[in-house]
DNA sequence: GGGAATATTCCC
DNA sequence: GGGAATATTCCC
């Protein structure tokens, strides 16, 4: 501001003259200027009032006499430095540019810029071009009227170069075509080293052009237009530049020129996320606010956008994030595969734990059905037997070594006879809570007195419960492992047998079975079953062991094991690997699984789904981040993914791939060491049909891939404009910033 | 390159000659020109082989003359249009800087640029300075090969400053400081209207200071250097500006100048990932490719890094990312936590599934065992009746209605009996196999005879199997619903008998226990058992009954029901909603899963530990990622993330995070509808010890917060270092490639 | 002092 | 024609 003389201008030659005067600071271009102020040190840099000019609220000349320009420098840049003010003044100085002169060749000159008076007489040149004219003007409209509630200009170098074309003086070097559909650089050369510096801060044709590809300019190959004399062209080659919203007479038409920023201007499939083409911004720009809540599913992120404030990502770092992305979708495909395959095996788990239960219950009912029978029907003929007048004296006879008491626990029907002959190995140490005495469960009937054919068996251990104390109130009768001490036994048995009838039968089963191959029952089997325990024939018994011992019955006599005569090993104390039901070293693992409760299995249910859910959420998270970063990606795909769905899972997961695997097994309910085959039976293996279990059951295996796969292939607007969102709401603040002091 | 005259530099004011002429073109500022070629439109634009020639192969003088400059000249940029040509060749002229004078004001002037001559006796004015001269020295030789060893030049601006100070014409408007640590610009508006233009593209010092922040240079506040005479200051207020790697007569330290991109030069926490900072780029250089491999650990991403072929991502896209990482993070926690509880629950009701298999095990050996003892007993009393003198015709006469043949398929030992006496409605109508007679699983012993006290009980109809066709192995008996013709009933009952006794006492018994209340039992009860039926006191048989029920049988009689005693009802037909057993309803929901087998069990505990593993997987992915996005952040952190591990299941998971919520039940074997209250228990709901199962266990709900939650309070060098690597590898190239021609 | 948009240069 | 680095401007 102070000390404006201006600088002399140094003779040529002068590097020469003084020896620190580098020869790089030769100035061989004087650009020609019309005012000698000379703090206005560059021209042309800014000419961003030239629309506001054009529009509808500025003469038709659309001019500011110098007066008007002094009071457009008088406002200049408040709080500033003296020594940026300087800058700020010379930038502001340059705010004007030529408004006026807009259609140099035509007669419509000074009815542009006022929307109701666009001239239509220009469409007669345009009628045949790449779009009707009244669509793109009405278009403009529309841009124009975007960009300013946006305070958005036409970009510079647009208002630049337009102003180039309407200095009638410039027409030597640059011009319109004859249809005024693009404009022919005739000597670049010579409009470099002219023209350029005239707006732009350099004289580089090269940068001209750069900043016409920047803008969506084309070079035209085939000068088509031949309205040029062969004087014009001289021996330079001019170029032709076309730009679909550059033309002639429609200024407003450069609203719809917007730097396409790094995607080209080519197709609208790879737009950029930032402000949209100039191609099809005014399709783009609506959706504001909506997609956020598509973004944010989850509530934890609904909150507003923290400051972003970190650098520009590099490209590698975008390819990183996009690799990491896909190994991120990857795999929760993958895992929501496997969660419903989880699903349905829970599912089918959850309805075979009732079935057992089931089973359960009708096994112990059926047994207290019987006991309570035999109860009845035997106590007649027992006491008959002139053992005992009672029953009570009975059982104290036949079963001598029963000294058990019947606790107050006892309330079950059902008598458990596991230990009884054998005193079993301690629980096992993997017991979560060894102590106390626990209900069981119908133990496996000792069976070492009858020798069946096929039981290769084991030790039969039923152990404890895992977990509640409290003894259930149910049918199950329960036994202690070690007898408390009752001494008075017959009297106590017999009230027992009183009582609780069906385990006094069951003790006497017990006894008739062990001991009715060996002769020594206690119980006087001949007198009590009568005399025709003979007239089974060999073969009546082979076959009614091989029933018992689940072996085809049909097939005769079988002389490998007899019932009642006198069996191999009769005397010899029972072996233990075949004394004790199959069952038992299963049992001893399986009882530290508590069982759930049916609502702990809805619950699980339940917490399936919303798994699911969570991954469903989850894809579609991803899915709209590679939204955003698929734009990056030329193709608009992100390499690999959308390539086939089969090779999703090429990586180590051919495991759950097969969905047939599951049911190509053999279904036997074989639980490993469980050795009765009795006790074995074919489970129904067909596969569940799938529909409606649950409410919220889903295929998400696939749909999570069809949902996933299409936004690959082209990346849905939504993400886009969720990003043009962004731009919106943030632009207007800050253009609105920037022209406070225009 | 053709037509070379220069423009005419127009005269001052004719601006108003020419009406087209704009007011903006005016050109104030006319910087000095060492030469007069037209064609060197700009000077001192590119000034990139100055540090080449201060370097260790260059002169002392570091100047090249004129002809020297024209070789420089002569290497121009070959394939390029004329046009364009015209540009790199005014670049291309301009390449040369004052590289002589460093140091104008000391005597070491002609000893600088090599390494092995770095003037020493300038420590002593550098001795306090904010580091050791040598230590920076030592740097900037590592920084300086490094750059080389990338292509990369000492930035632009830094050398055109520099060269504004070796100028001594200059020092009057910029010039060191006494302690040459910082430089002077006295005349801001006189150094931006004469001095900039020199090597710059416009006059504004606004720029020039922008540039200078940019670079890492401060202004000093205090002038704390009194050298300046007043006459010096004039009325303008000078400027100091300081940067530490900015000395006089230290050209190299130039090398650690960087441009430092977005994020300021502040401390080494929020580094770019670009190329480091000019602070500290030494150290954070390594770590070149061993990064990769982490950030990879699934192979499909292994493959080299895709093209980046994307623009600029906006800072908007980046915070998007981090968000939408974010919640990946949460909901990948969420799904961990439930995966882990999918987890302990299948691994519960799968050893649930092994406890039933268990207790029906037992079961049917106590069955069997109940029926072998029968046969063995009945034999003799049954014959002794003499109402038939073999088995067979016993039971023919005393059950008349059974005609059921056994068929070849009875092979199991216990006899199913619940659809005897129902002959329920059809199968549900949900089966999907409806088809034929299917095998069943033990029913419910029929109890309609038997007044029970508390029996809300349902219809008994065990629906069939959904599965499988064919019979199972097992030893269950099965029996058909409709019972197949086969007339001779007492003839093939009886050899029946002999060839399944089990059969035929279950028989026996469910008739006897149906009738034996209402007397018109089949069986001759009194003499088969005996007259001591009525030897039980009315007591006993209400604690019997209660037994059977399931109530508590020490409260002393309760008259409600009899057994004996014609109990109310007797002659009725039995209600509907009392015949059945309770379990049906469920079985026929129950059987519509086909029980899988162990095998199966097995392979979704397989599978929940891959999923676990991808979980893993996952978790690190987008910890790495966030590694990546997380320097963006200018704390280092992602916000909301490391704020508590608690609050990461705020929303709506509630549901999932209360562990004990689980074991807080009642874990009653409740199923529902199951209304014998005999047949319940109480599993044992101690929760398992969660050591060690299926091998691949992990407690991941708290790891992935672990493994996570450092990378946001700190991002960890690696991800920085990433970053830097993609710069490393990729810079070479480019540098190279511009270096080509220079 | 610095963020961000635009401009210019360099290079492919 | 366009990617990318650097430069310049504008604004906070």
């Amino acid at each position: 501001m102070s000390s404006p003389n201006p600088r002399k201008r140094p003779a040529q030659g002068s590097a020469a003259a003084a020896s620190a005067m580098p020869q790089h600071q030769q100035q061989t271009y004087y650009p020609p200027t019309s005012t000698p102020d000379p703090l206005n040190g560059w021209n042309g840099s800014n000419v961003n009032s030239f629309m506001e000019n054009s529009g509808n609220n500025l003469s038709p000349y659309g001019m500011l006499s110098p007066p008007a320009q002094a009071q457009y420098n008088a406002s200049g840049t408040p709080g500033t430095t003296p020594s940026t003010a300087l800058a700020r003044r010379g930038n502001n100085n340059q705010l004007v540019v030529t408004s006026h002169n807009f259609n140099t060749q035509q007669n419509d000159v000074w009815s542009y810029g006022d929307e109701s008076l666009v001239p239509q007489q220009n469409s007669n040149n345009t009628g045949e071009e790449h779009d009707n004219i009244e669509v793109l003007e009405e278009r403009a409209q529309r841009a124009k009227r975007e960009s300013q509630a946006k305070r958005k200009q036409i970009p510079p170098f647009v208002q630049k170069l337009n102003s180039f074309l309407e200095e009638s003086k410039n027409t030597e070097l640059i011009r319109w075509s004859e249809k005024g559909d693009s404009f022919i650089v005739l000597d670049e050369d010579e409009f470099a080293k002219t023209l350029i510096p005239e707006l732009f801060k350099h004289n580089n044709y090269a940068s001209f052009v750069r900043q016409l590809n920047m803008y969506g300019f084309h070079k035209k190959v085939g000068l088509s237009d031949n309205s040029m004399k062969a004087s014009e062209r001289k021996n330079k080659s001019p170029s032709e530049y076309y730009n679909p919203y550059f033309r002639r007479g429609h200024p407003n038409l450069l609203w719809l020129i917007n730097k396409p920023k790094s995607g080209n201007a080519k197709k609208k499939s790879s737009k950029r996320p930032d402000e949209g083409d100039g191609d099809s911004d005014e399709d783009g720009v609506v959706l504001d606010e909506s997609v956020n809540q598509t973004f944010t599913p989850q509530a934890p992120s609904t909150r507003a956008l923290p400051a972003p404030e970190s650098g520009p990502l590099q490209k590698k770092d975008l390819a990183l994030v996009r690799d990491q992305m896909q190994n991120l979708q990857q795999q929760q495909a993958a895992i929501a595969m496997q969660i419903t395959r989880l699903q349905g095996q829970h599912r089918q788990l959850a309805g075979q734990a009732k079935l057992f239960q089931d089973m359960h219950n009708r096994h112990e009912n059926s047994i207290n059905a019987i006991l309570t029978f035999l109860a009845n029907v035997f106590r007649k003929p027992l006491e008959e037997q002139g053992v005992v007048n009672n029953v009570n004296d009975l059982f104290a006879g036949i079963i001598p070594n029963l000294n058990m008491p019947l606790g107050q626990q006892q309330q079950g029907s059902v008598v458990d006879l596991s230990d009884w002959e054998q005193q079993q190995p301690p629980q096992s140490a993997a017991m979560s809570t060894p102590a106390k005495s626990r209900p069981r469960l119908l133990p496996s009937f000792p069976q070492q007195g009858v020798p069946l054919k096929r039981s290769p068996s084991a030790s039969a251990t039923p152990p404890p419960y895992a977990g509640s104390q409290q003894p259930p109130m149910g049918t199950v009768t329960e036994l202690f492992d070690q007898p408390t001490d009752a001494a008075n036994t017959p009297t106590y048995l017999g009230q027992n047998f009183q009582s609780n009838p069906q385990e006094g039968m069951m003790r006497i089963m017990q006894d008739v079975n062990t001991n009715a191959g060996k002769g020594n029952s206690s119980v006087d089997l001949p007198n009590l079953g009568a005399n025709a325990s003979n007239s089974m024939t060999d073969d009546q018994r082979n076959r009614m062991l091989s029933l018992i011992s689940g072996a085809q019955s049909n097939n005769g006599s079988s002389p490998t094991a007899t019932y009642n005569n006198h069996p191999q090993g009769s005397a010899s104390p029972p072996v233990p690997a075949s004394t004790g039901s199959a069952i038992s070293p299963i049992l001893r693992s399986a009882a530290a699984f508590p069982p759930p409760n049916v609502q702990e299995m809805a619950r699980t249910q339940e917490e399936i789904d919303q798994l699911q859910k969570l991954q469903e959420e989850q894809s579609q998270h991803i899915d709209q981040l590679q939204n955003m970063l698929g734009p990056y990606s030329p193709s608009g795909k992100i390499p690999g993914i959308d390539d086939s769905n089969t090779s999703y899972f090429d990586e180590g997961m051919d495991f759950f791939l097969d969905p047939n695997a599951f049911h190509n097994e053999t279904n036997d309910f074989d639980f490993g060491n469980a050795t009765n085959d009795a006790v074995n039976f074919d489970p129904l293996t067909e596969p569940l049909p799938t529909h409606d279990f649950g409410g919220g059951g889903l295929n998400e295996g696939s749909r999570i891939m069809e949902t996933n796969t299409p936004s690959h292939k082209s990346p849905s607007p939504n993400g886009t404009e969720e990003i043009l969102r962004d731009d919106l709401t943030d632009s207007p603040g800050r253009a609105h910033k920037r022209q406070r002091k225009g």
